[in-house]
DNA sequence: TTGATACATCAAAATATTTTGATGTATAAT
DNA sequence: ATTATACATCAAAATATTTTGATGTATCAA
């Protein structure tokens, strides 16, 4: 249940859903499934402004669901298992929750 | 991989990510892991205000999450099986991603 | 048939997110 | 040193979402 993760992990998890809740980052999260990513190759693959991907990427980051490695001038972005686990873990306490009951709250 | 999911698929997961970006859903939705509510369920179990349940209801409902069934005049919603395993399936698609290529780009 | 309950829907207001274009910073090549 | 590239950040504008309070509809009980 919901109930059993704390309250710092369902915070995570709303981040993270937020994360997934717009298609221009699911499209950069759909890119960096290949690999690593740096703005300029998602630029190129999208028609995304700079900036919008900048933005796009600082929320995925501050969600926790990608990370970065600089190497010179280029910032490479990729998807953190850990957080994937995180949400895998969710999804299914979710779908394994116990639905028999008829009524919730008599 | 996301492009194996044909574009109806990824329409829909976009709406259910969209589902689980707020938090007053994500306590919504917590509720119906214990069974069926009805609007005047998630009123005693949370303060939020009638027309403001019945809002994100419509957002649940549009998205496919959940299920409705009248009873006179109660309505009781519960989440849909079918809608929890398609996001469990996209996201394990995520999570069993090839990580092991340094660049997707080259 | 009157009144109460359960919920949906609506329009307006409040709030939040996203986009744009400009500017800033660091790295690297000439 | 100068210039170009890669990216971050910023403020303003554009959009989208959420909340509120009012009103509407259906069901039921008295």
């Amino acid at each position: 249940m919901l109930k059993d993760i704390s309250k710092v992990k369902k915070e995570n998890i709303s981040k993270l859903m937020v994360s997934f809740s717009d298609p221009f980052r699911l499209e950069i999260i759909d890119l960096m499934m290949d690999g690593e990513v740096c703005v300029c190759d998602i630029m190129k693959l999208t028609n995304l402004s700079q900036s919008r991907i900048s933005y796009h990427i600082k929320i995925l980051k501050e969600a926790g669901l990608i990370s970065d490695r600089q190497e010179g001038r280029w910032v490479y972005y990729s998807l953190k298992k850990e957080a994937l686990f995180l949400i895998k873990e969710w999804i299914t306490s979710l779908t394994d929750y116990s639905s028999n009951k008829k009524r919730c709250c008599e």
